[in-house]
DNA sequence: GACCCTATACTTAGGAG
DNA sequence: TCTCCTAAGTATAGGGT
């Protein structure tokens, strides 16, 4: 019965776990609440699912409604002559990936900055939207936005291209399902890592990546 | 605007949902949440897994991190072979990295303005959009950001698709959208858009962060 | 390591648009 | 469909045993 003060859930930030110590205990209690979730939605929504988990020691750690091999095996026949992965491309992407990361980083820092400033000009009693810059500010997000929108026109006029000439004898309709199949991990990083920015964490410094294994 | 009461978090019953549509909002916010815990998992504690779902309508929702089908493999115990990287799948994915140093250019443009503008601030000789500027050039950065995610989102998902283009591939969202992820229908014209904002910034302050070849 | 505790961050059911 | 909102329910970081 020591002092109980800062006891509680406190924020933390989206990356590695330094202490290995930590790490473990984060893995166990968030794997079990995984698996938890997981087993929610398999009651829920009546489906199927399947987590594989290799654990920070490399255990593997696993859940599966109703069965795990049955369900990769599912899976796997759904890609009846499925190939291995490219390392060239899973590098590619994580490299795009870490870059993004890093982007995103400075976007924390430059948030942060933006905030101080917002501070003191509300000292002044003005603010950012009561000026006559005000549409041309909005005129710029437009143009980025657009800017964005182009580049992604761009990405997805050329996988279309590459779909077709890659593989022309391959459906063309599935239903749609412009959120579902294939969600990469990296989308899910890139989220965690805007809620960061936008709730707001102190600007720090983009660690370092991975050190060589403590298990 | 009406009666706003009993909105908000309802206990809900461990058992199937009997309303298809309900079932099927659950089964969508709550795998969102699902993948979004497994990355965070696979982020904080350095470790690999994958998460297969069969959706009420037998699609399948996949995550992996760095990769389902790599993952599976190491899970059944076979042993990998490696296919050499298609030559499209290159072009493809060095396109995409030009598209992204596009992105990191515009990102660095704001940064560089917003150091100008903070410069500027302290002056009583403001041009008429220093003022905001700070608030917008952070606007601005969490669009980028948003943006990025999907850009990026697309990156992964394209990704996925090259990989299993040769087989067979359960995704395609061709089907109601041209591009697949939604477009947005403003029309700039892209160069006019990029020379109007690479005129706020200085060369010398752009050159500071440059995006490293990934190839 | 394995549990227990609790304050709080995060998630999400239900509704509105 | 999807997004946004909010209230309420949950998960969990940090701490103790």
């Amino acid at each position: 019965m020591e002092k109980k003060e800062s006891r509680g859930r406190q924020k933390i930030k989206m990356q590695r776990i330094k202490n290995p110590s930590h790490r473990q205990v984060a893995f166990s209690k968030r794997s079990l609440g995984l698996f938890k979730k997981a087993s929610e939605i398999c009651t829920l929504c009546d489906i199927e699912a399947v987590i594989i988990v290799f654990s920070p020691s490399q255990k593997i750690f696993s859940f599966g409604s109703p069965d795990v091999e049955l369900i990769v095996e599912r899976y796997l026949s759904r890609n009846p002559a499925y190939l291995q992965t490219s390392g060239n491309i899973n590098e590619s992407i994580h490299e795009l990936n870490s870059q993004l990361t890093k982007i995103l980083d400075l976007l924390e820092v430059e948030k942060s900055r933006g905030e101080i400033f917002n501070n003191l000009r509300s000292k002044n009693n003005q603010w950012w939207w009561e000026e006559p810059i005000d549409k041309l500010g909005l005129n710029e997000l437009q143009i980025l936005s657009a800017s964005m929108e182009d580049l992604k026109k761009n990405i997805a006029n050329q996988a279309h291209f590459l779909e077709k000439s890659n593989s022309s004898s391959i459906l063309s309709k599935n239903n749609s399902n412009n959120n579902g199949i294939a969600v990469s991990d990296q989308q899910f990083d890139l989220k965690s890592i805007e809620a960061k920015i936008e709730g707001f964490a102190l600007p720090d410094q983009v660690a370092n990546f991975h050190a060589p294994n403590f298990f």
